[in-house]
RNA sequence: GGCGUCAUAGCCAAGCGGUAAGGCAAGGGUCUGCAAAACCCUCAUUCCCCAGUUCAAAUCUGGGUGGCGCCUCCA
C-alpha cells in the first residue's frame, strides 16, 4: 500500500513502526460551532483510511481529538452566557448525533482537550525544562522555535521566511516573533486551570502533541488532517513533540483537500459554511459521501449545485437495480472476488476511491445484463458490492428503505392546476384525441412539470 | 514577498514512463400516438505554453503563464 506523505511530498510505501500494529491520529474539530461539510469529508476520509488498513489486516488505533476550550469557544461563552465546558459538551453531542448520522464510525479513542490537562502541563513542563520552551512573566508559556532547529520541515518554511508574513502578531511577552503559546493565561471570568504558571488554558498546538504522546507514546504512524493545518498547526506539533522525544514524530503526515463553496474555501472567518445538518435534510448520507469520494482526498473540492443531486441520482439508480435483484433472486452470496480486488488495487494506491467508485458502473452493467439474463449470479454480485463497498459507507442500506428515503427527501408537490390538466390529458389520450393531449402536455411543460406515462396511468413530475 | 498545490473534452474527473478510465451534458438509434424511463451507439490524434531527457512523456527535468491555498481562526 502506498500512501502519500506530506513530509517527503510523494507517495511512499506503507510500512508501520511495528509489525501488524498503526497508531493513527486525526485532528477534529475545534467545538465553537456546528459540523460542516469540511468536518464531514475529513471524519469520512479518516474513518475510511482507518477501515482500509484493518482490512488490511494491521489492528489499528485510530484517535481523533476534539478541541473543546479555545478562544473562539469562550467567545462564544461570553455571547450566550453558557459556562464554556457546558458549551462545548453540548457542541460536541450535537456533532456527534450528526456524525452518527453521516455514518462516520467512532475512533477507537477520543481525546479531548479538557480531560488532558494533566497531560499538557506535564507536556509543557519538560519543554521548559529542556530549553525548548519559558514562561513570560505575564502567566503564558511559549515554545522558542530558535530551539527546534527543524522547525519548518513540513510546511518548508525557513524561520526568516514566516517573519516575512507580516501578520506575525508582535507581543511583547515573546523572546520572538515566531513562538507560540503553550499555555495561555486566563483573562477575568474566563474558563481556566490551575498551572505552575498561574491559571490559564493550554494553548491550542500543545494539545495534540500532549494527548498523542499519552496515548500513544513517542512515535506514531499516521497524522492526518485538514491541508489548512500543515501550517501552523501540524508545524507547531512537530517541533513540541520532537523537542520532547528526540525521536520522529509521525512516519506519514496526510491532508485531506478543503472543501470550497463557489470556488471559495470554507471558513469560520468568512461564514460560508455548509452543515452537514443541513445536507443531511436533503440528501442521504451515502449520496453525500459518493460525492466526495469520486474526488482524490488530497485535492479540494468545489461543492456545485448539481454534485449532490448528481451523486443521488447514481445512488437511487444502483439502488432501484438492486431491488430488483434481491426481489427476484433474493439475497445472493458474496463470492465475486474480482470486485473485491479491484477495489483493493485501487485503494492500495493511497486510496484512491475515485477509481473505486468509478468501477460500479461497469460492475452495475453487467449485474443489469445478468439480470435480464436471469442469470442469477446477479444476486452474488450485488452481495459483493455491499460488502466490498460498505467500506465506503456505500450500500449499506435496504434497496426499499434508501429508496424511500430519497422519496421523502424530496417531496413533489403537484399544484392542482398542474393536477387538472394532467388528468384532462389522460382523458384525451383515452380518446385517442391526440392533438388536445399534445396541447396540454405542452401547457402542463410550460408550467415546469412533465407526464411520464406508463401503461394504466401517469405520473407527474418537476422538472 | 515566501511556501505549497493544481492545470486533462462544454462540465466533474482517473491517470504516477508504454501510446487518454469513468460520470454528467450533448448528438444519433431502439422503444413510444408523441414524450419520459430504459437500453444500444457516437463524443480529446491529444493532456496550459516553451524547451530538454528518452526508443517512448499527460506522466520526468528546466523555464514560463494562470487558478487556488497557507503564512490570523479553520478539517
Amino acid at each position: 500500500m502506498r500512501i502519500y506523505n506530506t513530509l517527503t511530498r510523494r507517495k511512499e510505501e506503507f510500512v508501520p513502526l511495528e509489525e501488524g500494529k498503526v497508531k493513527m491520529y486525526a485532528c477534529g474539530i475545534t467545538v465553537s460551532g456546528e459540523a460542516h461539510i469540511g468536518h464531514g469529508y475529513q471524519a469520512l476520509i479518516y474513518d475510511i483510511m482507518r477501515k482500509y488498513l484493518e482490512k488490511c489486516g494491521y489492528n489499528v488505533i485510530y484517535a481523533r481529538n476534539y478541541t473543546d476550550v479555545d478562544d473562539k469557544i469562550i467567545a462564544k461563552s461570553k455571547e450566550t452566557g453558557i459556562p464554556a465546558d457546558e458549551y462545548a459538551a453540548a457542541m460536541i453531542k450535537k456533532i456527534d448525533t450528526t456524525m452518527s448520522e453521516m455514518d462516520v464510525d467512532e475512533p477507537t479513542l477520543w481525546l479531548k482537550a479538557t480531560q488532558n490537562i494533566d497531560n499538557i502541563i506535564n507536556f509543557i513542563s519538560k519543554l521548559i525544562q529542556k530549553g525548548n520552551a519559558y514562561a513570560a512573566p505575564c502567566g503564558d508559556v511559549y515554545f522558542s522555535v530558535a530551539s527546534f532547529r527543524r522547525y519548518g520541515c513540513l510546511s518548508n518554511r525557513s524561520v526568516e521566511d514566516m517573519l516575512d508574513g507580516v501578520r506575525v502578531e508582535n507581543n511583547d511577552e515573546k523572546r520572538d516573533p515566531a513562538d507560540f503559546a503553550l499555555w495561555k493565561s486566563a483573562k477575568e471570568g474566563e474558563i481556566y486551570w490551575n498551572s505552575p504558571w498561574g491559571k490559564g488554558r493550554p494553548g491550542w498546538h500543545i494539545e495534540c502533541s500532549a494527548m498523542n504522546y499519552a496515548a500513544f507514546g513517542d512515535q506514531i504512524d499516521i497524522h492526518g488532517g485538514g491541508r489548512d493545518l500543515i501550517f501552523p498547526h501540524h508545524e507547531n506539533e512537530i517541533a513540541q513533540s520532537e523537542s520532547l522525544t528526540g525521536k520522529q514524530f509521525a512516519k506519514f503526515w496526510t491532508h485531506n483537500g478543503l472543501i470550497k463553496v463557489n470556488g471559495q474555501k470554507m471558513s469560520k472567518s468568512l461564514g460560508n459554511s455548509l452543515l452537514l445538518e443541513d445536507l443531511l435534510k436533503k440528501y442521504t448520507n451515502e449520496a453525500i459521501k459518493f460525492a466526495l469520494l469520486q474526488n482524490n482526498y488530497r485535492q479540494d473540492i468545489n461543492i456545485t449545485d448539481e454534485l449532490f443531486p448528481e451523486a443521488e441520482k447514481h445512488l437511487t439508480e444502483f439502488y432501484k437495480l438492486i431491488s430488483e435483484v434481491e426481489k427476484r433472486f433474493g439475497t445472493g452470496k458474496a463470492g465475486n472476488l474480482e470486485i473485491d480486488k479491484k477495489f483493493n488495487a485501487d485503494m492500495d494506491e493511497d486510496f484512491n476511491t475515485a477509481l473505486a467508485l468509478s468501477e460500479l458502473f461497469a460492475i452495475f452493467k453487467t449485474i443489469s445484463q445478468k439480470l435480464a439474463k436471469g442469470d442469477e449470479s446477479c444476486a452474488d454480485d450485488v452481495m459483493q458490492v455491499r460488502k466490498t463497498y460498505s467500506l465506503l459507507g456505500l450500500f449499506k442500506r435496504n434497496a426499499a428503505e434508501y429508496l424511500a428515503e430519497v422519496a421523502a427527501k424530496n417531496p413533489v408537490e403537484i399544484p392542482v392546476e398542474v393536477e387538472n390538466l394532467a388528468k384532462q390529458r389522460w382523458e384525451a389520450k383515452k380518446l385517442r384525441d391526440f392533438a388536445l393531449a399534445d396541447k396540454l402536455r405542452a401547457e402542463i411543460d410550460a408550467l415546469g412539470y412533465t407526464v411520464k406515462d406508463s401503461k394504466d396511468g401517469y405520473t407527474v413530475l418537476k422538472k
